[in-house]
DNA sequence: GTTGAAATCACCCGAAAGTATGAGGCCGAT
DNA sequence: ATCGGCCTCATACTTTCGGGTGATTTCAAC
C-alpha cells in the first residue's frame, strides 16, 4: 500500500515536472497529452502485473483420476476384473476382496488369474504398478 | 495486433472527445489530466494482463521424486529395508530381490517382515501403497 | 569393552497367492 | 440355436509370502 502510494506520488511529481517544462516552452498540447498517456499506460501495465503476479501461485496440482478407456479396451479387462484390480491396489487380500464383492475366494482367484494374463504380469504388485501407469486405476 | 490497434484507436477517440467537451467548457487542466491519466492507467492494466495471461499456461507437472527424510526417520526404516521396499514396489518377488541384492531369500524375508512391522502393515501391497503416500519411494 | 542397531542367514510352519482344469448359468451376437 | 465372453464356483496342487525364533558378524557409540 505504502509502496503503491509512493510510486503514485512519484508519477504525479514527474507529471508536474513535465507539465512545467513543456508549458513554459509552449509545446503543443497533443504531444504533452501523448506523453502523459504513455506514462500512465506504462504505469498501468506495471500496476496490473504487480497486482496479479502474486496471485499466480506455484502449486503442485494432483490431477483428478480419469480412466483411460482406450487403454482399458486394449487390455480387454472386464468390469469385474477391473474391480478386483482396483481393490488389489488398495492393499486388500483376496479374501477381503471376496467379502466386499460378495463372491467366493475362488472366484476372486479366477478373476485375478485372468486379469494377470490380460495384463501379462505374474504378480499382483506388478499388475497394480502397470494399471497405475496405464491409468486404469487411480 | 489488429485488436490492440483498434482498442488504442478507440482510446484516442475517447480522449479527443473528452478533450473537446472539457476544453469548450473551460474546465481546469488538472482534472482533465487526471482523467487522462486514470484512463490510460486502466488501459495499461488491461494491456499488461492481456499480454501476460496467455504466458501463464496451465500444465500438469509431474514433480520429480524426492525422498521425505522426515517421514523416513519417523518410520525408522533402515537403508536395506528401504531398498527392499523399493524393489517390492517394482513388482519384484522376494526371490528376485534376493538375486538383485546378492543376499539370500531368507534375508529378504527378514527385511520385509521388519519393514512391515515398522510401517504397521500386513501385506506388501499395503506397504507399497503407504510408502508411496509417504514419499518414501517414487 | 560392553551395548545396540543393522545386516546376514537358517529352519519351520501356516496362510495366502497363484496355476490348472472343469463346469454351470446368463446373455448378446451371428 | 449355437457360439463366445463373462461371472460364478469348485477341487487339487504348487509357489510364494509372512510370522516366529534364533544365531552370527560387523561396526559405531557410550
Amino acid at each position: 500500500m505504502i509502496a503503491y502510494a509512493l510510486v503514485l506520488a512519484l508519477f504525479v511529481l514527474a507529471l508536474k515536472l513535465i507539465d512545467h517544462r513543456f508549458v513554459t516552452k509552449d509545446i503543443s498540447m497533443d504531444i504533452y497529452l501523448g506523453l502523459v498517456a504513455l506514462l500512465f499506460t506504462v504505469f498501468g501495465i506495471w500496476l496490473g502485473l504487480k497486482l496479479t503476479r502474486p496471485q499466480v501461485k506455484l502449486q503442485v496440482i494432483t490431477p483428478p483420476f480419469e480412466l483411460d478407456h482406450q487403454k482399458l479396451d486394449e487390455t480387454g479387462l472386464s468390469q469385474r476384473e477391473l474391480e478386483v484390480l482396483e481393490m488389489m491396489s488398495k492393499g486388500l487380500s483376496n479374501q477381503e476382496i471376496a467379502d466386499r464383492l460378495f463372491i467366493s475366494l475362488n472366484t476372486v482367484k479366477t478373476h485375478s488369474t485372468s486379469l494377470f494374463t490380460k495384463l501379462d504380469v505374474k504378480r499382483r504388485t506388478q499388475a497394480v504398478k502397470l494399471a497405475k501407469e496405464w491409468s486404469l486405476i487411480p
